[in-house]
RNA sequence: GGCGAGGUAGCGAAGCGGUCAAACGCAGCAGACUGUAAAUCUGUCGCCCCAGUGGCUUCGAAGGUUCGAGUCCUUCCCUCGCCA
């Protein structure tokens, strides 16, 4: 069996790790956890790294722990975060648990026969523990200024916003976790983003402090684009893996929407795709990058492991029409098919009598534009297509027989914000 | 508590009696170019409509002066520095 941690470094996910640990990879079957952070009951693109994160490790042979921190949850982790965040209701954060846990589930294997995945909400014991004990047991083990030193702590501090008591504490809650992770399933091991670097180490500690044994810690790069947006959010909000949130078709073009600059390191961290595979693609990139070999590969593999792959035959018909041929061509019903994600309206065909709708009035109507001045903007600017092709006089009409198949229109807006409309 | 600076559109920031719905930059929304990219360039960018020398609501809040106030005066609220 290869050694996950040179396997990690290929890929450049190792950001910072404890000593020994690629030794200890080479020496036994580890347990590691990653938490989960259940702030929606979705998971998205972001924690997908965190996802692959578990699914790799248990690729080789390892064993996953997943925690859902239905405890941590209602706290809220400082790190990375600059203010001070909104509590969840806890009915909330059940519900979220739920659907993150059905998510993983898809992900690994959790009848395995020697490396069986789990799920853990640590609201299990965090939920249990009263105060006192927990002051006792894990308190106790961290001095103030221990936790003063923790980066995420101390850039609050010194942040306007400052910090409460409450987000501060975070850290001892998460290194209690890994404690009883330990204690419970052997955990040795925890993964997570370059920002979980102080709370792993805290765990890391407690566990050395309490039971004198050796555990590890291993963190990736946080994700950045070469833009310099925030990974996975698009205009249109954020990448989610539900396919009820995102739809299948849209979460295929952000992966190949991908910056050229940023394919490669996303081949590598989202896929289980080799190095045999991955450097021909890196070459394709540099050599002949309008192809976007790549990008293809990358759409394809990521969309296959998180909706399947008839989700992806169904998103590179639809975006190699929808993106090539001519809409008009098209019968209706093909056009339902390869637009069957994309937002509709219904509208009574009576709406299109006579002199048929005014295109100010119809964007308005179906919401492309949010009031009738910003639509006429909208269509002056030529921002706005009808059936693919661009209408860009504000009091142009449409009737019906210029309908695909005489019920369906195309609206468009910009290049990629398409609309259906159904006559009835 | 004292002294000083300041609060203008999503953000940053000009404006110091009329020509102000308010320069400029960023973000946003479109367009061109292109590879459904990046970079760049162009337009737009308080809100509304029947799109016009159109209507409505803004410049921390409330009052006042004035034919006219983001701009002057009064009071109040808030923020930031420095000193107690």
């Amino acid at each position: 069996m290869a050694n996950l941690y040179e396997e990690l470094t290929w890929r450049g996910m190792v950001h910072d790790a404890t000593d020994g640990l690629k030794a200890l990879f080479a020496a036994e079957r580890v347990t590691a956890y990653i938490g989960f952070d259940p702030t929606a009951s979705s998971l998205h693109v972001g924690s997908l790294l965190t996802v692959m994160g578990l699914a790799r490790l248990q690729r080789f042979g390892h064993a996953p722990i997943a925690i859902v921190g239905g405890g941590t949850g209602m706290i809220g982790d400082p790190s990375g975060k600059s203010l001070e965040r909104v509590l969840l209701s806890a009915d909330q954060i059940n519900e979220n648990v739920a659907g993150v846990r059905q998510q993983l589930e898809r992900f690994l294997d959790f009848g395995a026969a020697i490396n069986a995945a789990r799920i853990v909400n640590n609201a299990d014991w965090l939920g249990t523990i009263d105060l006192l004990s927990f002051l006792r047991d894990a308190g106790k083990h961290f001095t103030v200024s221990y936790m003063l030193q923790k980066e995420s702590v101390n850039r609050r501090l010194e942040s306007e916003e400052g910090i409460s008591f409450t987000e501060f504490s975070y850290l001892l809650l998460q290194a209690y976790d890994f404690l009883q992770l330990f204690d419970r399933y052997g955990c040795t091991l925890q993964l997570g983003g370059s920002d979980q670097w102080g709370n792993i180490t805290a765990g890391i500690d407690l566990i050395r402090k309490l039971r004198a044994k050796k555990a590890h810690g291993l963190v990736w790069p946080l994700m950045k684009t070469a833009t310099g947006t925030k990974f996975g959010k698009t205009e249109a909000g954020t990448i989610w893996l539900d396919a009820g949130r995102t739809s299948p078709f849209k979460f295929y073009q952000f992966w190949l929407n991908i910056d050229d600059r940023d394919v490669v390191t996303y081949l590598k961290f989202f896929t289980f795709l080799t190095r045999d595979a991955i450097e021909p693609l890196e070459a394709a990139t540099r050599a002949v990058p309008e192809q976007r070999e790549a990008q293809r590969v990358l759409a394809r593999e990521v969309t296959g492991l998180v909706h399947g792959p008839e989700q992806v035959v169904r998103a590179e018909h639809a975006s190699s029409v929808l993106f090539g041929e001519d809409i008009v061509a098209l019968d209706a019903d093909d056009v339902l098919a390869v637009f069957e994600d994309v937002p509709s309206t219904e509208l009574p065909a009576g709406a299109l009598a006579g002199e048929g709708i005014g295109m100010v009035d119809l964007v308005a109507r179906v919401g492309l534009a949010p009031s009738k001045s910003e639509a006429r903007r909208l269509v002056q600017a030529g921002g706005v297509y009808v059936n693919n092709r661009r209408i860009s006089d504000p009091l142009a009409r449409l009737t019906r027989d210029q309908a695909i198949g005489g019920r369906l229109f195309v609206l468009r807006k910009g290049q990629k914000q398409n609309h259906l409309i159904r006559l009835t």
